[in-house]
DNA sequence: GCGTGTCGTGACACATTCGTCACAATGCGG
DNA sequence: CCGCATTGTGACGAATGTGTCACGACACGC
């Protein structure tokens, strides 16, 4: 199920489209005025965005360059509808970032299944530069690193080694490959870096720091739950 | 650049499909045996699949069903190709779970930019990390930037600068904005901060520095194409 | 062309981060 | 229990990164 934002001035369109789009389990939001557009976009936050280019008293066109010029709307997709079945207009539309154009008369069914065909791609984005492993939560947009929710403070080399080890939780990360991957060292180095930055970051991670086992003479390991650890033991 | 599979049996719009999409910096594999396809899918894992459904000896839909039947290829996207142009068809396809469904005649210029909107929506999933605006890579799983493949050294403020001046390029970023995104600053702060990282952000990127655009009054712009900046040169 | 305000630039002091080392603690095999 | 190897820990100096400031350069309005 996701939120529609239908932005048309002819009711009995907008009306149609809702129909079928709730038909489909989708929520949906309607609104006339191309001027209310970012704002509506802002405060609904729509997983789509349907657009009928032939707005009263607006191009349409310089609506959709407004959302896509701020930042906080930039990302949503984009349906664009219009009775300009011209090659040129589509190809001006999908040039400018529209994730679809479609022609009027269309059959709502099909819209309703292009949407489902652009959800289906778009939903994991936004959260694809977060990494979710037990009670962390690593954003790596922002470099940020969350222990239930409280934000903790990593340094670069910090995050770079704690991103590594939550990678794959419960592989067992070698010397060798957190350095390789951390430090960019490519042949094995005897080095005692690896030892204090995990220190730190334990540190750093209070009794979280739990979570990061020490795998003696081989390397270190990322366990979402370190209750388990003693399943673990075993040496690769 | 990402690779596209072409699955076309008439020789000439294979070679125009191609043509066009080289042109926009992809990469392309032609095959013409629709049973072929599952086998080039795996072999060259393609970025998207463009399939025609008209092939000689075999309906191109259930060589479609076997690619969503497959677990190593149920994740491509597809756009259909295909000359029946009847609502039913394209509602089909796109039911099955085609990402677009394009009918003959068509532009392939109109062809091209679908397959980027497709692209750009899809790409972030696998390659969540990698940003890629013109000859700039910004790779934020490594914390790493390229400008045409070339390593750029860049501070943990630095990158984040410029990732967000990135992430919309021809968009115009506030000082408030940027000041905002990286580096929390909640309340307008007069600070020169700001300019002093934009200053070594362009030292760093040296020649490749006039990609950041100062746009006098109101912030900085990240253009793609810097030559293009006389027609950008407008206030918000 | 002049004045004002904005932006670019270099220098500086301060803060943070990093890698290394010495030593302590711990685990493991005998 | 002992000795050895490995890891934990605290401290230190060096390197790097960061924000502020003063001054020069530049664009814009008049």
């Amino acid at each position: 199920m996701s939120k529609i934002l239908v932005v048309d001035d002819e009711p009995d369109i907008s009306e149609l489209i809702t129909l079928h789009l709730m038909r489909e389990g989708h929520e949906c939001v309607c609104i006339t005025n191309g001027l209310q557009v970012l704002n509506a976009v802002i405060e609904h936050e729509p997983d789509l965005v349907v657009l009928d280019l032939m707005l009263p008293g607006q191009d349409g066109m310089s609506v959709f360059k407004r959302l896509r010029a701020d930042s906080r709307t930039r990302g949503v997709p984009v349906i664009m509808l219009t009775a300009r079945a011209q090659v040129t207009d589509k190809i001006n539309g999908l040039e400018l970032g529209a994730d679809d154009y479609l022609t009027k008369p269309f059959s709502p069914r099909e819209l309703a299944l292009r949407i489902t065909a652009i959800l289906r791609r778009t939903k994991k984005v936004t959260h694809s530069s977060e990494v979710r492993t037990g009670p962390f939560l690593l954003d790596r947009k922002n470099m940020k690193c969350f222990h239930n929710d409280q934000p903790v403070d990593l340094t670069t080399t910090e995050f770079k080694l704690l991103a590594v080890l939550m990678e794959n939780d419960t592989a067992v990360h070698t010397r060798a490959e957190l350095l390789r991957e951390v430090w960019g060292y490519s042949d094995d180095v005897a080095t005692r870096t690896l030892d204090t930055h995990i220190k730190r970051l334990r540190e750093k991670l209070g009794d979280a720091g739990r979570h990061i086992i020490t795998v003696r003479g081989t390397g270190y390991q990322f366990l979402a739950d370190p209750s388990a650890q003693e399943a673990a033991n075993v040496r690769a």
